[in-house]
DNA sequence: TGTACATCAGTGAACGCGCGTTCACTGATGTAC
DNA sequence: TGTACATCAGTGAACGCGCGTTCACTGATGTAC
């Protein structure tokens, strides 16, 4: 039966939240409509009244994670002013590794995103150039812009890698894991280090 | 009908690659068992005869893809002497990017690896070890061994990353594709330099 | 070496199942008078 | 403000389809005599 507009809207932000949690801790392909539609409190029809289909509630919820999760380092990132370094140890945590589903969402399905359709690219694109500037904006010392993005774009990219990388070693060798994130985070650090 | 042994060996390995490159090209979810048959030249009952299940398909098909490429590396690398920024401008090349059935399983499947059970994780950190020790060695002037460990491990952990991103945003941005390429390329390559 | 037979890689029909999507229907919401 | 009615978010059965897996069967291979 019909409901509200204030209850629709709030069951259309249920099925965005549900999706973009359950799409990156089992996988896009791993998770179906009907799963989704339950998670959110409804039936998989309903879900058709909010989405034309699949893909473009794949493209959407990865925005709408992507969203949720840039507000959250916003809000730790206003408490006080954060440098690179900070940064680099919370996006290289070992929290952020082990939280999956509420996790970066460009990390958990960076490999799928690539068999996807040009809208949820497109997202990506969008995602990551966020993060970037987020990045470059904690290194204004860098006189040449182009270095300092050069060193955000590096810095992103290998967040990305590392976190794929100790999720995919964790199960088979927990301290590889760790070292994973280690090297990284030391590696980066230096390489903004070098930086004047 | 039965068939020699010969030729039954000969159908395992075409089994393991045609696996190995539809895997790499659209997911583990996203080819089934019978379309890796009919790719070997087989029906989906023939499969059974080698391996119990898909998921002991896919776990022998990434350590044979990985072989597969270490293969061919090494080849490349015995022609002549090779130096780490040799190593990086390869695996962090265009091609090795675009030709997503022949390159790197670890990187076609990063994120899909971690919902993998733990054989498949098992050969995924015996692949990043091979990598990470074949980079090492050609980094031996390097004195202290944790240093020139921890450059490998963020080398390789960095290109699974780069191109996983290079792949996700080249549909729709293709110079951010080559930008992600490149900074990561020369990022890595100073880190390098920066050491003795 | 020749023959009889057990072996088993490969075939293809069939299985139950869950997928994405459609659609006739329901009934509370929102609107026009 | 009260009534009549159009709207449409949500329901749940049904659709065709492809999935992973099983199995009775086939017939060339490999072996024992």
């Amino acid at each position: 039966m019909r409901v509200s507009k204030e209850k629709a809207a709030e069951n259309r932000i249920a099925l965005l939240r549900a999706a973009s949690q359950l799409f990156r801790q089992r996988g896009i392909d791993g998770v179906g409509v009907a799963e989704v539609a339950k998670a959110a409190g409804l039936t998989h029809g309903a879900l058709y009244a909010h989405f034309p289909s699949k893909e473009a509630l794949v493209a959407e919820a990865f925005a709408f994670g992507f969203d949720s999760n840039m507000v959250g380092v916003r809000e730790w990132a206003e408490a006080s002013h954060r440098s690179f370094d900070e940064y680099l140890d919370v996006l290289l945590s070992t929290e952020a590794r082990d939280n999956l589903e509420t996790g970066c969402p460009m990390t958990a399905s960076a490999s799928e995103i690539a068999r996807q359709g040009d809208d949820v690219s497109t997202r990506f694109v969008n995602a990551f150039e966020e993060l970037v500037s987020t990045l470059e904006a904690t290194l204004m010392e860098i006189k040449p812009r182009a270095k300092r993005r050069r060193l955000a774009v590096a810095a992103v990219t290998a967040e990305i890698g590392a976190i794929a990388v100790s999720r995919a070693v964790a199960k088979a060798n927990p301290t590889l894991a760790e070292e994973v994130l280690e090297s990284t985070r030391k590696t980066v650090a230096k390489s903004r280090a070098a930086l004047p």
